[in-house]
DNA sequence: ACAGGCTCTGACCGATCGGTCAGCTAGCGT
DNA sequence: ACGCTAGCTGACCGATCGGTCAGAGCCTGT
C-alpha cells in the first residue's frame, strides 16, 4: 500500500487576475477591521483559500499589496478634490462636490476606513501619505484659513463619522442597517446639514 | 582588571503603583494608534522604559492589560447612560445627557477611539463586548425602536467622528487644534445640533 | 544581621511573523 | 513530442511574537 500523500487537487484554472483580485478583496477587508499591522499573510491566505507563497506571487511583499489595495480610492479621492478645485467655488459647485464625495465614501468605506484610521500608524508608507495629504488639503479647501474650531469639528465629524457608521458601525450596531439606495439620501441629508455653515471661500463671515 | 561586565544601575524607587499606571498609560497610546493587534509587547516596554517581562509583572496578559485600560472608560460610560435611564426622557434630561457624553468623551479620547474602531476585530474579549454592548443600548436608546435610517446615521456619525475627530483628525490634520476649554463649547453645539431631530421617547414622530 | 517580600530583569520557550527559493503542474506554441 | 511560461505551493530562513521562569537588587520588619 503506497502513502499516496495527499493528492495535490491543484485549484480550478482561476485565470490569473482573479485571483489577484479576490486577494485584494480579502486584504481589504482585513486591513479594514483588524488593522494591517495586526494582519498577516497567514489570515489573508487562508480566508482567501490561497498558501502565503500565493499572496507573495501576487504582490512584492504585504506593505505593496496594501499599495494596490488603497490606490484606487485614493485616486478618485484626488479627482473629486481636482475637479472641486478646478471650479469658481458656489453653492453649486459645492453641493456637486459633496455628492460626489458621498459617492466616494459609499464606494470605498473600506479603504476610508483603513487609511483614516490607521494614517499615523503607517507614516511613511507612500500610499498613506499620499492620502494624508489629501485630507489635509481636503480639509484646508473646505475650511480655510480663519476657519473657527466649530467648521474644523464639523468636517472632522462628518469624515471620520462617515467612515465608522458605514463599516464598523453598520456590523455591529444594526447588521446591514439598510440598502445604498436608502442610505445614500439620508447621508446626504445629514452631511450637507452638518456642512452647512462652514465659510464658502468666497463668503468669509458666516457669524 | 576585571570586567565589570555592565553596571545594572537599577532605576530610581519608582514607586510600586506609579509604574503600572505608565504602563497603563503607554499601552493606551500604543493600542489607539497602531491597534491592539499591531502593538508588541516589546514596543509597549521599549516606549515606557521598562523591560517586557516588566510589563507581563504588571499585568497576567496582554489582554490583561487591554481590559485594564479600558475598563474605566467602560465603566464611565456605564454610568452615564445609566443615569439617563434613570430619569424620564424630556428636553432637559437629554441635554443633561449630552453634556455628560460629551465630557466622556473628551476625557476618554483615546479609550473610546480604541473600543469603537476595533470591537469587531477584538470580539470575544469580556471587556470590549460590554463596551459593545453599551454602545448598542446608547444607540436604542437615543433612536429606539422606529428610528429611520437617518437617525441611526446621526448618532453613529456623532459617534464616530467624534472618536476620530479628537485622536486621528487632531494629530495629522491640524496638530492640537484647541485647548480642551475651546473644544468643549464646539463639540457641544456641533453634536447637539446633530442629534436634535432624533426622535426623543415620549414624542414618538418629528416629521 | 538577617529573612522575606516586592520590583524588575535576562534567558529562554514554542509559535508565528514577513519573505526567499526551488520545484511542481497545467496549458500553450511549435 | 517538446520546452516554456504562468500560477501556485511547501520547506525553509532569521526575527519577533506572547509568555514562563529563575534569580538579582532593594526595602522593610525583626
Amino acid at each position: 500500500m503506497t502513502p499516496e500523500p495527499v493528492l495535490p487537487q491543484p485549484q480550478p484554472p482561476h485565470n490569473r487576475q482573479s485571483t489577484s483580485l479576490e486577494l485584494r478583496a480579502t486584504a481589504l477587508e482585513q486591513f479594514a477591521s483588524v488593522g494591517f499591522a495586526g494582519t498577516s499573510l497567514q489570515q489573508i491566505a487562508d480566508a482567501a483559500g490561497y498558501s502565503k507563497s500565493s499572496v507573495l506571487y501576487h504582490f512584492a511583499s504585504k506593505e505593496a499589496l496594501l499599495d494596490e489595495v488603497l490606490t484606487p480610492a485614493v485616486d478618485r479621492l484626488e479627482a473629486i478634490l481636482e475637479r472641486f478645485l478646478a471650479t469658481e467655488e458656489s453653492a453649486l459647485s459645492r453641493s456637486r462636490f459633496v455628492n460626489d464625495f458621498i459617492d466616494f465614501i459609499l464606494e470605498f468605506r473600506l479603504e476610508l476606513h483603513t487609511f483614516i484610521n490607521q494614517s499615523q500608524s503607517l507614516r511613511g508608507i507612500p500610499v498613506i501619505d499620499r492620502a494624508g495629504v489629501l485630507i489635509v488639503r481636503l480639509s484646508d479647501t473646505l475650511c480655510h484659513g480663519d476657519a473657527s474650531t466649530e467648521d474644523r469639528i464639523r468636517f472632522g465629524l462628518a469624515l471620520g463619522g462617515a467612515a465608522y457608521t458605514l463599516v464598523a458601525g453598520m456590523t455591529f450596531l444594526g447588521e446591514e442597517i439598510a440598502p445604498v439606495e436608502e442610505i445614500r439620501p439620508a447621508l446626504l441629508a445629514v452631511i450637507t446639514e452638518l456642512l452647512a455653515p462652514v465659510t464658502v471661500r468666497t463668503a468669509p463671515s458666516r457669524k
